[in-house]
DNA sequence: GGCGGAGTTATGTATAGACATTATTCCATG
DNA sequence: CATGGAATAATGTCTATACATAACTCCGCC
């Protein structure tokens, strides 16, 4: 009925990340509980990368000794990454590293693609241009991206039945992914590639509408000056930017559709 | 630096109650633990509206007697409740049904009156037209709202330094929220008033891009066809429609800013 | 070989008790 | 009357233990 894209897994419980953090390195003072500490290591082991998913993370009675606490203790820890959805736990097998969620469409094109497919719809996707050069001096985004090296730009169009959906326009930081410079870009999306090789990364959106210009008017068949919607999302893993996705919709065809609740 | 609202605590932990949902009165089997069925029927009592923000929820020892339990139990319970962001604990005091989180600019657009405080703006709002009148029978979200009775429609434009920031129509249910009817909106809008009365509700999403028509040209004071970015929202408080709004700003003047993670 | 059952192991839930922390109440003393 | 301090009552954390449950391993019997 109301249909369109899903917004979802739109959490902000973390959102203060990216501006100030707490280095991590156990400091503050003395007030930290035991199971805080528990979960808060085993946490920055994760989201840094160090775990990835579908790692198993030490057994409960190996992190009893280890902090020489009671299984309860631990037992606590973990669930509490379980409710935050790092965690999934096998009875006689151990506790691991859950899979990031996948049904983020708001947080990635890919989604798209199944969201597509889910109502019936081909999907199909074509790359437009893919370089490496320097970032513009005159854009902050992408000289925090570069951080002294280059960055990766990867334009593409992605279509629904034939149609054009939504145009894009990616940079990627050369310097957080190194691998992406190898990267096959010309078969299936770099939001996917980097889904798959950078998980548990906070981003920050930003939604607004404009006018189709000259290049969108042309890309995605709309008439000239016509309402887009607008979607800008950067992209951080462990506090350093990852990525800046510019991804054009045409406004008449689509919508952002996501369910909210006051309750958490 | 990137300015603009705020996408906050959007959250869709618990989206799929919009369309499915286990009626509450305890039925699932019997492989519910006990610390779920605490936690079930106090969250039902806080989203219900039984236990309004700022009551006390019964102490831990009441509870342990209520349940025959131990107190670890109940307080996992609480302490999920917790979690959720449901209630606050106060030591010696008791347990509190919590304020609903009111920096959910998304959610309502009385914040963006903080927001443009805080940003040095002056807010001003204005009343354009309030009635009751009978659902259009054409129009599903209309009929879903009166559920057989009226619904009050309330027209009004939201200014930043005088200038206009948002328009907004609002379908409110009488029969979900019948004092509405009398409540004053010349001064303060419905969002607020609703936030107020109705804590703890769910709400569903829409962003798109649509031309300004004449209406919105006039009001909003853009060139006729030039880009908005429409916001609608449906709300529901504990499964029942509450409010339809349909807010619409300049495009080229504001954008939806939020901060997400993947890591809950 | 394969089938079934016993044992093993890790998580899942719950208990009873201990001590800590915080905030309130209330009383005694100056 | 004010003020300091003890008693009190709630949550906050942790322990040690128990039994349940799921899934895997291994071994023996047909």
């Amino acid at each position: 009925m109301w249909g369109a894209n899903q917004l979802r897994r739109a959490s902000t419980r973390h959102f203060t990340a990216l501006s100030v953090e707490p280095t991590d390195n156990e400091p503050q003072g003395k007030n930290v509980t035991l199971h805080e500490r528990i979960r808060k290591g085993l946490e920055s082991r994760i989201l840094s990368g160090e775990l990835k998913p579908g790692d198993r993370i030490p057994f409960e009675h190996e992190l009893m000794e280890q902090f020489s606490c009671s299984r309860m203790t631990v037992n606590k820890a973990v669930t509490e990454l379980v409710n935050r959805g790092l965690v999934t736990r096998r009875r006689r097998a151990g506790s691991f590293v859950a899979e990031p969620p996948s049904d983020s469409t708001m947080l990635d094109i890919p989604d798209i693609q199944a969201d597509l497919q889910q109502r019936g719809k081909a999907y199909s996707y074509r790359l437009l241009k893919r370089h490496v050069r320097a970032p513009l001096k005159t854009r902050q985004v992408e000289l925090d991206l570069a951080r002294g090296g280059e960055i990766l730009e990867v334009v593409s169009l992605h279509s629904s039945d034939g149609k054009p959906y939504a145009h894009e326009c990616r940079l990627i930081s050369l310097e957080a992914v190194p691998n992406s410079r190898t990267a096959d870009f010309s078969v299936s999306p770099p939001g996917s590639w980097l889904l798959d090789h950078v998980p548990w990364s906070q981003a920050e959106h930003r939604i607004s509408a404009i006018p189709a210009d000259a290049e969108m008017t042309a890309l995605l068949d709309v008439p000239d000056g016509s309402p887009c919607l607008l979607l800008e999302r950067r992209t951080w893993h462990d506090q350093s930017p990852v990525t800046y996705v510019r991804q054009t919709f045409p406004g008449d065809r689509h919508s952002f559709v996501g369910a909210f609740s006051h309750t958490t």
